[in-house]
DNA sequence: TTGCCAAAAATGTATAGACATAATAAACGG
DNA sequence: CCGTTTATTATGTCTATACATTTTTGGCAA
């Protein structure tokens, strides 16, 4: 069975495909100018719009600059940047063909303390949900979160069951499209953290804290340790637009 | 002053701004049909054209999904991935009013062994080069540096001189666009690295594994060692398009 | 009913031309 | 020689139109 592939046969792919391969392979090195529009056009014996949605793609991809009156050039190679893979917890424990499970831990409704406003990057006081859940990898210890709510953006969240659904969940259905920042750091595992994930004290963990904001401010904040030598994050770069 | 920002003031924009709105806002919900591209287009006062290149890049961006004959249709939202930013090393150091310097530690030549081959990922046994290097902020170690580089994609890697230039920057420099998969992962330091970190044995560390690919094959494999108190790394994810 | 075929509907791709915008280069006047 | 104006040039945006492609729908016949 091969892997369903669009043909692509289309001019614009072929233009597209051929000057990224110009650029990728070295042939066009950085601050070569291209061709301008008219002569590629003229060359392939299209349309200069055609060519023009190309380059325009070739900006967004970052592979070159446009500058009117001088020309469109090749840009220094960057690595500066690559896309990080953020898996659902239950998604990723079910991929690796284990059983998941998880617990509720603790749940706390209070007003915003000086700590909760900084981790929500909330300005002033309001009440917030405070949850600790354990997330299971076929009955062993795959990762702890600790997570604050900012029940002013989300008042639902006050009477949702976190037994049944896990509050990442959740979220993902109730609030509908969010921006994120992500912090991912190293720590040894203090001791109540090394015992709820069954590790020794001091073993290395992979904490990554996010935060989350709507249309409406900030949502939430979510704090996932993982045992460091059993789980890694993956981040790919490619110089060709997808 | 205020930043300089393209005003944007195009139609383009215009309608790319107030579809994304309506998206982000939860006003269409996710499974929400849009209205076709004709009556957009006619809502607009424009051309079909122009509306299709807006919806071409809500698909881009991830935001909508379009379908022949029966319309397009709002996504679920997913924060399945974020744009994570990779610095290169002297320029974070720099950023931070700390003073750069590295030191190459060791320089090896040799046939590739099979922990070379698997790092590298080469099929077969080839000339490579292994080099550690340490680089330093203000005085004090910063992170570890274990690199190999396939001699058979970059010859002249053999004759660099990488006490002058550390060779992430000199790949930088030599090779062009390149592909590149990354691993994070938190390990406890062995003593050496410790040492080499002036940490305590055990403290944790945050360790990045990059692999690079060229035109011409594997270029490069590099482990970066960081203290994981002190570093952390960041990613960001948006739902609008850039 | 079932199976097949044709029409309709929506998006996908491409064109040729128009005018706007911005940056450079050339011409010009002091 | 210098600063200003003007012309040129390449890109940016948009239009109106055309035809291709894909999927659904509905009709027709076995």
């Amino acid at each position: 069975m091969t892997t369903r592939r669009p043909p692509d046969n289309t001019l614009h792919q072929r233009i597209l495909k051929d000057l990224e391969g110009k650029i990728v392979s070295g042939a066009w090195p950085a601050g070569h100018r291209l061709p301008f529009e008219v002569d590629l056009a003229r060359s392939y014996g299209c349309s200069r719009m055609t060519v023009n949605k190309v380059m325009t793609e070739l900006v967004r991809a970052g592979l070159i600059e446009r500058r009117k009156r001088s020309g469109s050039f090749v840009l220094e190679p960057k690595v500066a940047s690559a896309v990080l893979e953020i898996p659902d917890i239950q998604q990723e424990v079910e991929t690796r063909g284990l059983c998941y499970a998880f617990t509720l831990d603790r749940r706390t409704r209070r007003i915003a303390r000086a700590a909760d406003q900084r981790h929500l990057d909330l300005a002033d006081a309001g009440p917030v949900l405070a949850l600790t859940c354990t997330h299971f990898a076929s009955g062993r210890p795959f990762c702890i979160e600790d997570r604050l709510i900012n029940l002013a953006t989300v008042p639902d969240a006050d009477s949702a069951d976190f037994t049944v659904i896990p509050p990442g969940q959740w979220l993902l259905q109730q609030v509908p499209w969010t921006a994120a920042e992500h912090r991912i750091q190293a720590v040894n595992a203090a001791g109540p953290v090394a015992d709820q994930l069954r590790l020794d004290p001091g073993a290395a963990c992979l904490v990554m804290e996010r935060r989350t904001w709507g249309g409406d401010g900030p949502v939430t904040h979510v704090r996932l340790t993982y045992p460091g030598d059993r789980h890694s994050l993956v981040a790919r770069f490619e110089p060709s637009a997808p």
